[in-house]
RNA sequence: CGGGAUGUAGCGCAGCCCGGUAGCGCACACGGCUGGGGGCCGUGGGGUCGCAGGUUCAAAUCCUGUCAUCCCGACCA
Protein backbone atom coordinates (compact mmCIF):
# COMPACT_ATOMS: atom_id res chain seq x y z
CA UNK A 1 0.00 0.00 0.00
CA UNK A 2 2.71 2.82 1.00
CA UNK A 3 4.34 3.81 -1.90
CA UNK A 4 7.59 5.63 -1.84
CA UNK A 5 7.22 5.60 1.67
CA UNK A 6 9.87 4.10 4.04
CA UNK A 7 8.06 2.49 7.03
CA UNK A 8 8.63 3.23 10.99
CA UNK A 9 9.49 0.12 11.76
CA UNK A 10 12.86 0.79 9.00
CA UNK A 11 14.06 3.99 9.89
CA UNK A 12 11.75 6.24 12.32
CA UNK A 13 13.22 9.59 11.53
CA UNK A 14 13.35 9.30 7.95
CA UNK A 15 9.74 8.35 7.77
CA UNK A 16 8.83 11.25 9.92
CA UNK A 17 11.39 12.96 7.42
CA UNK A 18 9.76 11.60 3.95
CA UNK A 19 6.50 11.96 5.67
CA UNK A 20 6.78 15.78 6.90
CA UNK A 21 7.81 16.25 2.93
CA UNK A 22 5.41 14.07 1.15
CA UNK A 23 2.44 14.66 2.75
CA UNK A 24 3.16 18.41 2.16
CA UNK A 25 3.36 19.96 5.35
CA UNK A 26 6.83 21.56 5.33
CA UNK A 27 10.23 21.06 3.21
CA UNK A 28 14.11 22.13 4.41
CA UNK A 29 14.60 25.71 3.15
CA UNK A 30 18.15 26.69 0.90
CA UNK A 31 18.80 28.56 4.17
CA UNK A 32 20.82 26.81 6.63
CA UNK A 33 18.40 24.96 9.44
CA UNK A 34 15.41 27.08 8.79
CA UNK A 35 12.18 25.12 6.68
CA UNK A 36 9.53 26.25 4.55
CA UNK A 37 6.44 25.88 5.85
CA UNK A 38 4.10 24.59 3.10
CA UNK A 39 0.26 25.85 2.09
CA UNK A 40 -1.26 22.41 3.93
CA UNK A 41 0.98 22.70 6.67
CA UNK A 42 0.31 25.90 7.81
CA UNK A 43 -3.15 25.21 7.32
CA UNK A 44 -3.11 23.13 10.74
CA UNK A 45 -0.55 25.38 12.50
CA UNK A 46 -3.56 28.00 11.60
CA UNK A 47 -6.16 26.15 13.19
CA UNK A 48 -3.54 25.57 16.30
CA UNK A 49 -3.08 29.12 16.71
CA UNK A 50 -7.25 29.85 16.49
CA UNK A 51 -7.58 27.62 19.08
CA UNK A 52 -5.10 28.70 21.71
CA UNK A 53 -5.11 32.42 20.90
CA UNK A 54 -9.44 31.59 21.52
CA UNK A 55 -8.28 29.89 25.01
CA UNK A 56 -5.62 32.53 25.92
CA UNK A 57 -8.62 35.05 25.32
CA UNK A 58 -10.90 33.51 27.80
CA UNK A 59 -8.81 33.41 30.31
CA UNK A 60 -7.88 37.12 30.27
CA UNK A 61 -4.66 37.73 27.40
CA UNK A 62 -4.17 39.82 25.07
CA UNK A 63 -1.90 39.68 21.47
CA UNK A 64 0.69 42.22 21.24
CA UNK A 65 4.06 42.29 19.34
CA UNK A 66 7.49 43.03 20.31
CA UNK A 67 10.56 43.41 18.38
CA UNK A 68 12.90 41.04 16.84
CA UNK A 69 15.86 42.19 17.61
CA UNK A 70 17.02 42.54 21.54
CA UNK A 71 19.99 45.06 21.83
CA UNK A 72 22.76 42.87 23.57
CA UNK A 73 22.72 44.91 26.71
CA UNK A 74 19.31 43.89 27.40
CA UNK A 75 19.70 40.47 26.34
CA UNK A 76 22.80 39.90 29.11
CA UNK A 77 20.64 41.94 31.76
CA UNK A 78 19.03 38.66 33.08
CA UNK A 79 22.65 36.90 34.11
CA UNK A 80 20.79 33.12 33.69
CA UNK A 81 18.95 33.58 30.64
CA UNK A 82 21.55 35.57 29.05
CA UNK A 83 23.90 32.77 29.75
CA UNK A 84 21.09 30.11 28.77
CA UNK A 85 20.58 31.28 25.03
CA UNK A 86 24.06 32.36 24.72
CA UNK A 87 25.40 29.87 22.15
CA UNK A 88 22.96 29.91 20.04
CA UNK A 89 21.89 33.41 18.76
CA UNK A 90 22.18 35.15 15.73
CA UNK A 91 23.63 38.36 15.86
CA UNK A 92 23.36 41.59 13.79
CA UNK A 93 26.70 43.42 13.33
CA UNK A 94 26.29 45.79 10.59
CA UNK A 95 22.83 47.56 9.04
CA UNK A 96 24.67 48.18 5.35
CA UNK A 97 25.98 46.59 1.71
CA UNK A 98 27.81 48.07 -0.23
CA UNK A 99 29.67 47.15 -4.09
CA UNK A 100 32.50 44.85 -3.66
CA UNK A 101 35.53 46.01 -5.28
CA UNK A 102 37.27 43.11 -5.19
CA UNK A 103 34.15 41.30 -7.07
CA UNK A 104 32.22 43.54 -9.72
CA UNK A 105 28.49 42.46 -8.85
CA UNK A 106 29.08 41.05 -5.59
CA UNK A 107 27.94 43.20 -2.79
CA UNK A 108 30.00 42.91 0.71
CA UNK A 109 29.28 43.81 4.78
CA UNK A 110 30.29 47.85 3.95
CA UNK A 111 32.84 47.66 6.94
CA UNK A 112 32.15 51.57 8.07
CA UNK A 113 28.87 50.16 8.94
CA UNK A 114 29.04 48.60 12.04
CA UNK A 115 26.51 49.18 14.34
CA UNK A 116 27.97 50.23 18.02
CA UNK A 117 25.66 48.29 19.95
CA UNK A 118 24.90 44.66 18.67
CA UNK A 119 21.01 43.33 18.13
CA UNK A 120 20.08 40.12 18.84
CA UNK A 121 17.91 37.86 16.99
CA UNK A 122 15.57 37.06 19.90
CA UNK A 123 15.91 33.50 20.56
CA UNK A 124 12.90 33.59 23.10
CA UNK A 125 11.46 37.89 23.73
CA UNK A 126 11.63 37.73 28.02
CA UNK A 127 14.57 40.94 27.85
CA UNK A 128 12.66 43.08 25.21
CA UNK A 129 9.93 42.87 26.89
CA UNK A 130 10.57 43.10 30.68
CA UNK A 131 12.48 46.23 29.70
CA UNK A 132 9.06 47.30 28.09
CA UNK A 133 6.92 46.41 31.13
CA UNK A 134 9.38 48.94 33.02
CA UNK A 135 7.60 51.59 31.55
CA UNK A 136 3.93 49.97 31.83
CA UNK A 137 4.05 49.26 35.57
CA UNK A 138 4.58 51.91 38.56
CA UNK A 139 1.43 50.84 40.58
CA UNK A 140 -0.73 47.73 41.93
CA UNK A 141 -3.29 48.93 39.75
CA UNK A 142 -1.06 48.46 36.40
CA UNK A 143 -1.31 44.77 37.37
CA UNK A 144 -1.46 41.89 36.25
CA UNK A 145 -0.46 42.23 32.77
CA UNK A 146 -1.21 39.48 30.47
CA UNK A 147 -0.06 39.44 27.60
CA UNK A 148 0.55 36.87 24.95
CA UNK A 149 2.78 37.69 21.13
CA UNK A 150 2.96 35.28 18.39
CA UNK A 151 5.94 35.39 16.77
CA UNK A 152 8.99 34.05 14.95
CA UNK A 153 12.48 32.97 16.83
CA UNK A 154 16.02 32.25 15.97
CA UNK A 155 17.91 29.51 17.75
CA UNK A 156 21.02 28.59 15.91
CA UNK A 157 20.70 25.19 16.66
CA UNK A 158 23.42 22.75 15.42
CA UNK A 159 21.44 19.95 13.91
CA UNK A 160 17.91 20.77 13.32
CA UNK A 161 15.12 18.28 12.07
CA UNK A 162 11.58 20.04 10.37
CA UNK A 163 9.27 21.54 12.75
CA UNK A 164 11.09 19.23 15.71
CA UNK A 165 13.77 21.40 15.76
CA UNK A 166 14.45 24.46 13.17
CA UNK A 167 16.88 27.51 12.98
CA UNK A 168 13.54 29.31 13.12
CA UNK A 169 10.74 28.87 14.28
CA UNK A 170 7.28 29.89 14.76
CA UNK A 171 5.86 30.11 18.39
CA UNK A 172 3.10 32.00 20.64
CA UNK A 173 4.95 33.74 23.81
CA UNK A 174 3.14 34.50 26.63
CA UNK A 175 4.63 37.00 29.39
CA UNK A 176 2.35 38.05 32.33
CA UNK A 177 3.03 40.34 35.03
CA UNK A 178 1.65 40.06 38.54
CA UNK A 179 1.65 41.71 42.30
CA UNK A 180 2.00 38.52 44.05
CA UNK A 181 3.77 35.55 43.44
CA UNK A 182 0.86 33.11 44.38
CA UNK A 183 -0.99 35.22 41.21
CA UNK A 184 2.40 34.28 39.28
CA UNK A 185 2.60 30.66 40.22
CA UNK A 186 -1.04 30.35 39.18
CA UNK A 187 -0.61 31.70 36.25
CA UNK A 188 1.81 29.95 35.27
CA UNK A 189 0.19 26.53 36.77
CA UNK A 190 -3.25 27.75 34.35
CA UNK A 191 -1.00 28.12 31.59
CA UNK A 192 0.22 25.11 31.93
CA UNK A 193 -3.17 22.91 32.14
CA UNK A 194 -4.54 25.19 29.15
CA UNK A 195 -2.12 23.45 26.90
CA UNK A 196 -2.53 19.79 27.96
CA UNK A 197 -6.06 20.50 27.34
CA UNK A 198 -5.31 22.03 24.03
CA UNK A 199 -3.34 19.21 23.70
CA UNK A 200 -5.57 16.28 24.66
CA UNK A 201 -8.77 17.54 23.21
CA UNK A 202 -7.57 18.98 19.84
CA UNK A 203 -4.10 17.48 18.83
CA UNK A 204 -5.51 13.96 20.33
CA UNK A 205 -2.37 13.47 22.54
CA UNK A 206 -2.33 12.48 25.68
CA UNK A 207 0.16 14.56 28.00
CA UNK A 208 1.66 14.03 31.17
CA UNK A 209 1.98 17.49 33.56
CA UNK A 210 4.44 18.07 35.55
CA UNK A 211 7.64 20.23 36.38
CA UNK A 212 10.87 20.04 35.65
CA UNK A 213 14.08 19.29 37.75
CA UNK A 214 16.54 21.99 38.46
CA UNK A 215 18.63 21.42 35.62
CA UNK A 216 16.13 21.30 32.83
CA UNK A 217 14.71 24.65 34.30
CA UNK A 218 13.97 27.07 31.72
CA UNK A 219 17.16 29.68 31.97
CA UNK A 220 16.01 32.62 34.56
CA UNK A 221 13.35 30.12 35.82
CA UNK A 222 12.34 29.56 39.05
CA UNK A 223 10.06 26.68 38.45
CA UNK A 224 8.90 25.30 34.83
CA UNK A 225 6.14 23.38 34.30
CA UNK A 226 5.35 21.16 31.45
CA UNK A 227 3.35 19.13 29.17
CA UNK A 228 5.23 15.80 28.06
CA UNK A 229 4.40 13.38 25.06
CA UNK A 230 5.04 9.78 24.10
CA UNK A 231 5.91 9.90 20.35
CA UNK A 232 5.36 6.71 18.72
CA UNK A 233 9.06 5.59 18.67
CA UNK A 234 9.04 5.55 22.33
CA UNK A 235 11.25 8.55 22.83
CA UNK A 236 9.52 11.55 24.96
CA UNK A 237 9.10 15.07 23.29
CA UNK A 238 8.25 18.12 25.45
CA UNK A 239 5.03 19.56 24.01
CA UNK A 240 4.41 22.71 25.60
CA UNK A 241 6.57 24.67 28.87
CA UNK A 242 5.25 27.59 31.37
CA UNK A 243 7.50 29.13 33.27
CA UNK A 244 7.08 30.69 36.95
CA UNK A 245 10.00 33.02 36.74
CA UNK A 246 9.95 35.03 40.23
CA UNK A 247 11.21 38.35 40.35
CA UNK A 248 14.26 37.74 38.47
CA UNK A 249 13.27 39.39 35.26
CA UNK A 250 11.93 42.18 37.44
CA UNK A 251 15.04 42.18 39.08
CA UNK A 252 17.48 42.58 36.54
CA UNK A 253 15.03 44.95 34.53
CA UNK A 254 14.55 47.08 37.11
CA UNK A 255 10.36 46.47 37.54
CA UNK A 256 9.12 48.09 40.78
CA UNK A 257 5.64 48.70 41.31
CA UNK A 258 4.20 49.93 44.47
CA UNK A 259 1.88 48.13 46.33
CA UNK A 260 -1.44 48.38 48.50
CA UNK A 261 0.82 49.36 51.62
CA UNK A 262 2.42 51.96 49.93
CA UNK A 263 5.48 49.87 49.15
CA UNK A 264 7.78 49.22 46.72
CA UNK A 265 8.03 46.06 45.51
CA UNK A 266 9.42 44.15 42.43
CA UNK A 267 6.64 42.29 39.74
CA UNK A 268 6.32 38.95 40.06
CA UNK A 269 6.72 36.79 36.37
CA UNK A 270 5.59 34.26 34.35
CA UNK A 271 6.28 33.35 30.92
CA UNK A 272 4.79 30.25 28.48
CA UNK A 273 4.54 29.33 25.22
CA UNK A 274 4.18 26.33 22.47
CA UNK A 275 5.73 26.28 19.22
CA UNK A 276 5.78 24.66 15.62
CA UNK A 277 7.06 21.97 17.24
CA UNK A 278 3.23 20.96 18.19
CA UNK A 279 3.39 20.35 14.30
CA UNK A 280 5.88 17.30 14.85
CA UNK A 281 4.34 16.13 17.63
CA UNK A 282 1.07 15.90 15.86
CA UNK A 283 2.45 13.98 12.92
CA UNK A 284 4.62 11.85 15.18
CA UNK A 285 1.92 10.26 17.84
CA UNK A 286 -0.51 9.66 14.99
CA UNK A 287 0.67 8.76 11.72
CA UNK A 288 0.98 5.25 10.05
CA UNK A 289 2.79 3.81 7.03
CA UNK A 290 0.54 5.22 4.66
CA UNK A 291 1.17 8.84 5.39
CA UNK A 292 -0.52 11.38 7.91
CA UNK A 293 -3.12 10.94 10.39
CA UNK A 294 -4.71 14.08 11.81
CA UNK A 295 -7.42 14.80 14.53
CA UNK A 296 -10.96 15.88 12.59
CA UNK A 297 -10.21 18.97 15.38
CA UNK A 298 -7.46 19.75 13.01
CA UNK A 299 -8.01 18.77 9.69
CA UNK A 300 -8.00 21.25 7.42
CA UNK A 301 -9.91 19.67 5.28
CA UNK A 302 -12.10 16.43 7.00
CA UNK A 303 -14.01 15.13 4.54
CA UNK A 304 -13.23 14.54 0.82
CA UNK A 305 -15.62 13.70 -1.70
CA UNK A 306 -14.00 11.60 -4.46
CA UNK A 307 -15.99 10.88 -7.88
CA UNK A 308 -15.93 7.65 -9.69
CA UNK A 309 -16.63 7.81 -13.11
CA UNK A 310 -15.90 6.43 -16.76
CA UNK A 311 -18.17 8.76 -18.78
CA UNK A 312 -18.44 12.86 -18.22
CA UNK A 313 -22.56 12.14 -17.67
CA UNK A 314 -21.69 10.38 -14.88
CA UNK A 315 -19.24 12.74 -13.43
CA UNK A 316 -21.68 15.44 -13.70
CA UNK A 317 -24.62 13.27 -11.52
CA UNK A 318 -22.38 12.64 -8.84
CA UNK A 319 -21.17 16.30 -9.16
CA UNK A 320 -24.59 17.53 -8.41
CA UNK A 321 -25.03 14.95 -5.55
CA UNK A 322 -21.29 15.94 -4.00
CA UNK A 323 -22.17 19.43 -4.17
CA UNK A 324 -25.36 19.13 -1.83
CA UNK A 325 -23.43 16.52 0.15
CA UNK A 326 -21.20 19.50 0.66
CA UNK A 327 -23.68 22.11 1.64
CA UNK A 328 -25.15 19.99 4.15
CA UNK A 329 -21.85 19.57 5.53
CA UNK A 330 -20.60 23.31 5.73
CA UNK A 331 -23.96 23.65 7.74
CA UNK A 332 -22.97 21.69 10.16
CA UNK A 333 -19.32 23.06 10.18
CA UNK A 334 -17.70 19.86 8.82
CA UNK A 335 -15.04 21.34 6.06
CA UNK A 336 -15.22 19.11 2.49
CA UNK A 337 -13.59 19.21 -0.21
CA UNK A 338 -14.69 17.37 -3.51
CA UNK A 339 -12.11 16.47 -5.64
CA UNK A 340 -13.58 16.25 -9.23
CA UNK A 341 -9.89 16.89 -10.68
CA UNK A 342 -10.01 14.73 -14.01
CA UNK A 343 -6.88 14.73 -14.33
CA UNK A 344 -6.21 12.01 -11.74
CA UNK A 345 -7.34 8.83 -10.98
CA UNK A 346 -9.26 7.81 -8.28
CA UNK A 347 -6.65 5.53 -7.00
CA UNK A 348 -4.13 8.24 -6.81
CA UNK A 349 -6.61 10.21 -4.92
CA UNK A 350 -7.23 7.98 -2.31
CA UNK A 351 -3.34 7.56 -1.99
CA UNK A 352 -3.01 11.21 -1.78
CA UNK A 353 -5.57 11.96 0.51
CA UNK A 354 -4.47 9.01 2.96
CA UNK A 355 -0.81 10.45 2.62
CA UNK A 356 -2.77 13.94 3.78
CA UNK A 357 -4.39 12.63 6.78
CA UNK A 358 -7.71 13.69 5.65
CA UNK A 359 -10.35 11.75 8.39
CA UNK A 360 -12.71 10.64 6.11
CA UNK A 361 -13.05 9.71 2.62
CA UNK A 362 -16.72 9.29 0.39
CA UNK A 363 -16.46 7.84 -2.89
CA UNK A 364 -19.22 7.81 -4.60
CA UNK A 365 -19.50 6.04 -8.01
CA UNK A 366 -22.89 4.67 -10.46
CA UNK A 367 -22.83 1.72 -7.95
CA UNK A 368 -23.83 4.53 -5.69
CA UNK A 369 -25.53 6.52 -7.31
CA UNK A 370 -28.08 3.68 -8.34
CA UNK A 371 -28.16 1.91 -5.01
CA UNK A 372 -28.45 5.46 -2.87
CA UNK A 373 -25.26 4.61 -1.11
CA UNK A 374 -21.79 5.91 -0.62
CA UNK A 375 -18.31 4.62 0.68
CA UNK A 376 -16.87 5.41 3.55
CA UNK A 377 -13.52 5.47 4.53
CA UNK A 378 -12.05 5.93 7.64
CA UNK A 379 -7.96 7.15 7.71
CA UNK A 380 -7.54 6.04 11.18
CA UNK A 381 -8.61 2.67 10.99
CA UNK A 382 -8.60 2.19 7.17
CA UNK A 383 -11.99 0.66 7.17
CA UNK A 384 -14.40 0.96 4.98
CA UNK A 385 -17.80 0.40 4.50
CA UNK A 386 -20.54 1.49 2.28
CA UNK A 387 -23.53 3.50 3.87
CA UNK A 388 -26.96 4.32 3.46
CA UNK A 389 -27.08 8.01 1.69
CA UNK A 390 -29.74 9.21 3.90
CA UNK A 391 -28.49 10.47 6.90
CA UNK A 392 -25.18 10.30 5.42
CA UNK A 393 -24.76 14.19 7.62
CA UNK A 394 -25.94 13.00 10.65
CA UNK A 395 -22.78 9.56 10.51
CA UNK A 396 -20.42 11.69 8.90
CA UNK A 397 -20.77 14.01 12.03
CA UNK A 398 -20.85 11.19 14.34
CA UNK A 399 -17.90 9.81 12.73
CA UNK A 400 -15.96 12.76 13.59
CA UNK A 401 -16.35 12.70 17.21
CA UNK A 402 -15.24 8.76 16.84
CA UNK A 403 -12.16 9.21 14.81
CA UNK A 404 -11.08 12.47 17.41
CA UNK A 405 -12.06 10.29 20.77
CA UNK A 406 -10.70 6.75 19.06
CA UNK A 407 -7.02 8.66 18.10
CA UNK A 408 -6.96 10.18 21.64
CA UNK A 409 -7.66 6.60 23.14
CA UNK A 410 -5.07 4.72 20.76
CA UNK A 411 -2.62 7.52 21.47
CA UNK A 412 -3.53 7.17 25.28
CA UNK A 413 -3.41 3.18 25.81
CA UNK A 414 0.45 3.41 23.96
CA UNK A 415 1.33 5.95 26.36
CA UNK A 416 0.06 4.33 29.80
CA UNK A 417 1.76 1.12 28.22
CA UNK A 418 4.64 2.72 27.78
CA UNK A 419 5.00 4.08 31.39
CA UNK A 420 7.42 1.38 33.18
CA UNK A 421 8.00 1.21 36.83
CA UNK A 422 11.74 0.17 37.60
CA UNK A 423 13.37 -0.67 40.89
CA UNK A 424 16.91 -1.31 39.61
CA UNK A 425 19.10 0.36 37.05
CA UNK A 426 19.75 -2.92 35.20
CA UNK A 427 15.88 -2.77 34.87
CA UNK A 428 16.23 0.85 34.25
CA UNK A 429 19.13 -0.04 31.15
CA UNK A 430 16.65 -2.67 30.00
CA UNK A 431 13.55 -1.33 29.46
CA UNK A 432 15.09 1.69 27.96
CA UNK A 433 16.99 -0.42 25.40
CA UNK A 434 14.43 -2.63 24.82
CA UNK A 435 10.88 -1.59 25.53
CA UNK A 436 11.76 2.16 25.38
CA UNK A 437 9.34 4.75 26.68
CA UNK A 438 8.82 6.35 30.11
CA UNK A 439 10.70 5.17 33.05
CA UNK A 440 9.16 5.50 36.22
CA UNK A 441 11.73 5.41 38.65
CA UNK A 442 12.90 6.95 42.47
CA UNK A 443 15.67 9.29 42.27
CA UNK A 444 17.77 11.18 44.81
CA UNK A 445 16.93 14.50 43.60
CA UNK A 446 20.34 15.21 43.40
CA UNK A 447 21.45 16.84 39.72
CA UNK A 448 24.59 14.56 40.48
CA UNK A 449 22.67 11.55 40.05
CA UNK A 450 20.74 12.76 37.04
CA UNK A 451 23.69 13.91 35.35
CA UNK A 452 25.05 10.19 35.66
CA UNK A 453 21.80 8.37 34.83
CA UNK A 454 22.34 10.75 31.63
CA UNK A 455 25.55 10.31 31.08
CA UNK A 456 25.21 6.56 31.17
CA UNK A 457 22.15 6.39 29.32
CA UNK A 458 21.54 9.30 27.53
CA UNK A 459 17.73 9.21 29.12
CA UNK A 460 16.93 12.31 31.37
CA UNK A 461 14.38 13.15 33.83
CA UNK A 462 11.39 14.54 31.65
CA UNK A 463 8.81 15.78 34.77
CA UNK A 464 8.29 15.47 37.87
CA UNK A 465 4.56 14.26 37.73
CA UNK A 466 1.89 15.79 39.80
CA UNK A 467 -0.30 12.99 39.31
CA UNK A 468 2.63 10.28 41.56
CA UNK A 469 1.67 8.78 44.27
CA UNK A 470 2.89 9.23 47.51
CA UNK A 471 5.79 6.98 48.15
CA UNK A 472 9.00 6.60 49.43
CA UNK A 473 11.40 4.63 48.13
CA UNK A 474 15.16 4.32 47.18
CA UNK A 475 17.02 5.88 44.38
CA UNK A 476 17.06 3.60 41.19
CA UNK A 477 21.02 4.96 40.73
CA UNK A 478 22.61 5.88 44.07
CA UNK A 479 20.49 3.87 46.62
CA UNK A 480 19.88 7.07 48.73
CA UNK A 481 16.34 7.94 49.80
CA UNK A 482 13.83 9.18 47.72
CA UNK A 483 10.49 10.77 47.81
CA UNK A 484 8.98 9.92 44.81
CA UNK A 485 9.19 8.83 41.54
CA UNK A 486 9.89 10.66 38.44
CA UNK A 487 10.11 10.05 34.85
CA UNK A 488 13.07 9.18 33.05
CA UNK A 489 12.57 8.60 29.05
CA UNK A 490 14.95 9.38 26.12
CA UNK A 491 13.84 12.54 24.62
CA UNK A 492 13.49 14.98 21.23
C1' C B 1 34.32 21.60 16.55
C1' G B 2 35.56 15.72 16.82
C1' G B 3 34.10 10.78 13.94
C1' G B 4 31.83 8.87 9.17
C1' A B 5 29.82 9.50 4.34
C1' U B 6 28.01 11.86 -0.06
C1' G B 7 27.85 15.63 -4.21
C1' U B 8 25.59 13.01 -11.67
C1' A B 9 18.03 15.85 -14.70
C1' G B 10 12.87 18.56 -10.25
C1' C B 11 13.40 14.03 -6.67
C1' G B 12 15.85 9.13 -5.69
C1' C B 13 20.01 6.71 -7.69
C1' A B 14 23.52 3.70 -11.21
C1' G B 15 28.00 4.56 -13.92
C1' C B 16 33.87 5.73 -11.30
C1' C B 17 37.68 0.31 -9.38
C1' C B 18 39.32 -0.92 -15.34
C1' G B 19 39.30 6.96 -18.83
C1' G B 20 36.47 6.95 -25.00
C1' U B 21 32.08 12.49 -24.12
C1' A B 22 25.95 10.06 -19.58
C1' G B 23 21.93 6.28 -18.02
C1' C B 24 17.72 4.12 -14.89
C1' G B 25 13.22 4.80 -11.73
C1' C B 26 9.78 8.50 -10.20
C1' A B 27 7.98 13.19 -11.79
C1' C B 28 6.90 16.25 -16.31
C1' A B 29 4.69 16.88 -21.73
C1' C B 30 1.98 14.68 -25.94
C1' G B 31 -1.10 10.46 -28.11
C1' G B 32 -4.03 6.16 -27.46
C1' C B 33 -6.35 2.49 -24.53
C1' U B 34 -8.30 3.11 -19.55
C1' G B 35 -11.06 4.48 -14.80
C1' G B 36 -14.60 1.11 -7.37
C1' G B 37 -6.99 1.63 -4.42
C1' G B 38 -0.99 5.04 -6.52
C1' G B 39 -3.08 2.13 -14.62
C1' C B 40 -0.76 0.37 -19.35
C1' C B 41 1.70 1.10 -24.08
C1' G B 42 4.18 4.45 -27.20
C1' U B 43 6.71 9.12 -28.03
C1' G B 44 9.24 13.37 -26.17
C1' G B 45 11.70 17.45 -23.22
C1' G B 46 15.22 18.20 -19.47
C1' G B 47 22.08 17.35 -16.97
C1' U B 48 28.64 22.49 -18.88
C1' C B 49 28.42 15.00 -13.76
C1' G B 50 29.44 20.63 -6.76
C1' C B 51 33.63 24.12 -8.00
C1' A B 52 38.90 25.05 -9.40
C1' G B 53 43.35 23.22 -11.12
C1' G B 54 46.39 19.01 -12.89
C1' U B 55 47.58 14.25 -15.76
C1' U B 56 45.97 12.58 -20.80
C1' C B 57 44.93 12.54 -27.78
C1' A B 58 40.56 12.05 -24.53
C1' A B 59 38.19 12.92 -17.56
C1' A B 60 31.70 11.95 -14.38
C1' U B 61 35.76 8.25 -14.05
C1' C B 62 42.70 9.17 -12.21
C1' C B 63 45.49 13.12 -8.96
C1' U B 64 45.50 17.77 -5.90
C1' G B 65 42.87 21.50 -3.71
C1' U B 66 38.33 23.65 -2.36
C1' C B 67 33.17 24.33 -1.28
C1' A B 68 28.64 22.30 0.19
C1' U B 69 25.33 18.86 2.26
C1' C B 70 23.90 14.70 5.23
C1' C B 71 24.57 11.11 9.30
C1' C B 72 26.77 9.97 14.50
C1' G B 73 28.39 13.14 18.97
C1' A B 74 28.38 17.96 22.03
C1' C B 75 23.79 22.00 22.34
C1' C B 76 18.47 22.37 22.37
C1' A B 77 11.33 24.06 22.24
Amino acid sequence: MSKNLTTRREDYSKWYNELVVKADLAENSAVRGCMVIKPYGYAIWEKMQAELDRMFKETGHQNAYFPLFVPKSLFEAEEKNAEGFAKECAIVTHYRLQNDPDNPGKLRVDPDAKLEEELIVRPTSEAIIWSTYKGWIQSYRDLPILINQWANVVRWEMRTRLFLRTAEFLWQEGHTAHETKGEAIAEAEQMNNIYAEFAEKFMAIPVIKGVKTQSERFAGAEETYCIEALMQDGKALQAGTSHFLGQNFAKAFDVKFTNKDGKLDYVWATSWGVSTRLMGALVMTHSDDNGLVLPPNLAPIQVVIVPIHKTDAQLEEISILAKNLMQEFKTMGISCKYDNRTTHRPGSKFAQYELQGVPLRIAIGPKDLENKTVELARRDTLSKEIVELDNLVATVNGLMIDIQDSLFNKALDFRNNHITEVETFDEFKNVLNTKTGFISAHWDGTAETEQKIKDLTKATIRCIPFNAKNEKGICVFSGNPSDGRVLFAKAY
